[in-house]
RNA sequence: GGUGAGAUACUCAAGCGGCCAACGAGGGCAGACUGUAAAUCUGCUGGUUUUUACCUUCGGAGGUUCGAAUCCUCCUCUCACCA
């Protein structure tokens, strides 16, 4: 089966903080004994889903306690979805209709299983028992929590404190979240460190409500963006989709600091500790290349989301571009009537936003046409078939007749 | 409801009648270098084929002035204190 000091300490793997480790060691020792499985909790959101590795961080902790006997209840918030989680600064949010959720849920799907095992997955909506909650229930919930220990959690402490007003219903929420765990019987729940206050609810309402159980708690870290500063995150542009293509993800991955890439070993790699030991020790003693290490991390990425020839296939099409200087094998074509201006080709063919932009490049000498610098910002482009290039990233094909 | 403070470009933040397309920082883009879209150094960062020029921006609408981001009036919104 597996060895269990191995398997608990890829657990703690990167984790923020752990409540309850006791517990979890049981459950494995249990599942090893018995074969009996235990189930692991995650939340997510209802709105239409475009995860990015900063969330694969989680979702890989859920696989991998698939590989030690855990099933995953991966659970849509439909109807939590409805308050907003006071986390993030959402004020209530509309209700999704019931075909929305399903879709995303679809959406969901498609790219999460590339992580986990389905055979192993629970897809569960809490719209499910909490529709049926009602009002007795919901006060019955409300009865099992004080306000001032609601205002223990910080997000509510401050806003308290500075007097900005907290909804009834955000106190609702993490009370619905501890729920589900009751609901779900789930013994293990895992979240962003964000999440601790509502985590920690499930513990607490599990007991409350005599389930037997008591969920240990993992938190794991939120992952830092590309530039390595913010949290990854879609808004702030410093992400890395699932599903963006081969190439796209292979370059953003190279694009990390030698720094960043050792955090982004311990919480995306699916090599061992062990052996990402050894790699930054070769790295130390300049036995590797800080970029073979990056470029392995990025293949192994690449891999995982699309296959082994797409991540081969980006590697050689960045040496091309970036080592050889040469032009990338697929780039976008626009044809002109000319003699046409070649500000006006820069702007037309999407590589500069304006026109001052252009013109500014020309300047500076980011502008090149079949490999060539140019300098005379008011060059006219006569009948022929052009590459144009602004830095090192920017092509395109460009015929004028 | 009352009193006071504030609203400036992607963000933060100067400016408080002409020298303002607007200091500075962050971010972004580019150049050099390289190991890569790392690191470091440097430059640029409203728009426009009139590019040592012109046009549009400083919460919104008016007004004063030869001239306003800067002064006045009204409005909208934010924040602080009081109720």
């Amino acid at each position: 089966m597996f060895d269990l000091d191995v398997a608990l300490s890829e657990i703690k793997r990167g984790t923020a903080e752990i409540i309850d480790e006791a517990r979890i060691k049981e459950l494995l020792e249990h599942y090893l004994k018995t074969g009996e499985n235990y189930y692991v909790k995650a939340g997510f959101d209802p709105t239409a889903p475009d995860l990015h590795l900063g969330h694969t961080v989680l979702i890989q902790k859920l696989a991998l306690f698939q590989k030690f006997g855990g099933i995953v209840q991966f659970l849509i918030g439909d109807f939590t979805g409805m308050i907003g989680d006071p986390t993030g600064k959402n004020v209530t949010r509309k209700p999704l209709d019931r075909e929305t959720v399903l879709e995303n849920a679809k959406s969901y799907k498609a790219q999460v299983f590339k992580i986990l095992d389905p055979e192993k997955t629970e897809v569960v909506f809490n719209s499910a028992w909490l529709d049926k909650l009602g009002a007795k229930g919901i006060v019955e919930l409300t009865t099992t929590f004080n306000v001032a220990r609601m205002l223990e959690r910080d997000d509510f402490e401050k806003r308290f404190k500075s007097e900005t007003p907290i909804s009834i219903s955000e106190f609702l929420y993490p009370l619905l979240q501890g729920y589900d765990s009751v609901a779900l019987k789930s013994d293990i729940e895992l979240g962003g460190t964000d999440q601790k206050f509502n985590l920690l609810m499930g513990r607490q309402l599990q007991r409350t409500y005599n389930t037997g159980k008591q969920q240990a708690v993992l938190m794991m870290p939120l992952l830092e963006g590309l530039d390595g500063v913010n949290k990854m995150s879609k808004s702030l542009g410093n992400y890395i989709g699932v599903t963006e293509d081969p190439d796209t993800m292979f370059g953003k991955m190279l694009s990390i600091s030698d720094n960043l890439m050792w955090r982004y070993y311990e919480l995306l790699s699916s090599k061992s500790l062990e052996e990402i030991a050894r790699l930054k020790a070769d790295v130390q003693s300049g036995t590797l290349h800080p970029k073979a290490a990056k470029e392995a991390l990025a293949q192994e990425i690449v891999t995982r989301y699309h296959d082994e020839a797409a991540a081969k296939a980006a590697k050689a099409e960045f040496d091309k571009v970036h080592k050889q200087k040469d032009i990338p094998s697929d780039i976008p074509e626009f044809s002109f009537a000319g003699p046409v201006w070649i500000a006006k080709v820069l702007t037309e063919a999407k590589l500069e936003p304006s026109t001052s932009q252009a013109r500014r490049d020309i300047k500076q000498g980011a502008v090149k046409i079949n490999q060539q610098k140019i300098q005379d910002e008011q060059l006219q482009l006569e009948n022929g078939e052009y590459i144009v290039q602004v830095g090192k990233r920017k092509f395109a094909r460009v015929k004028v007749d």
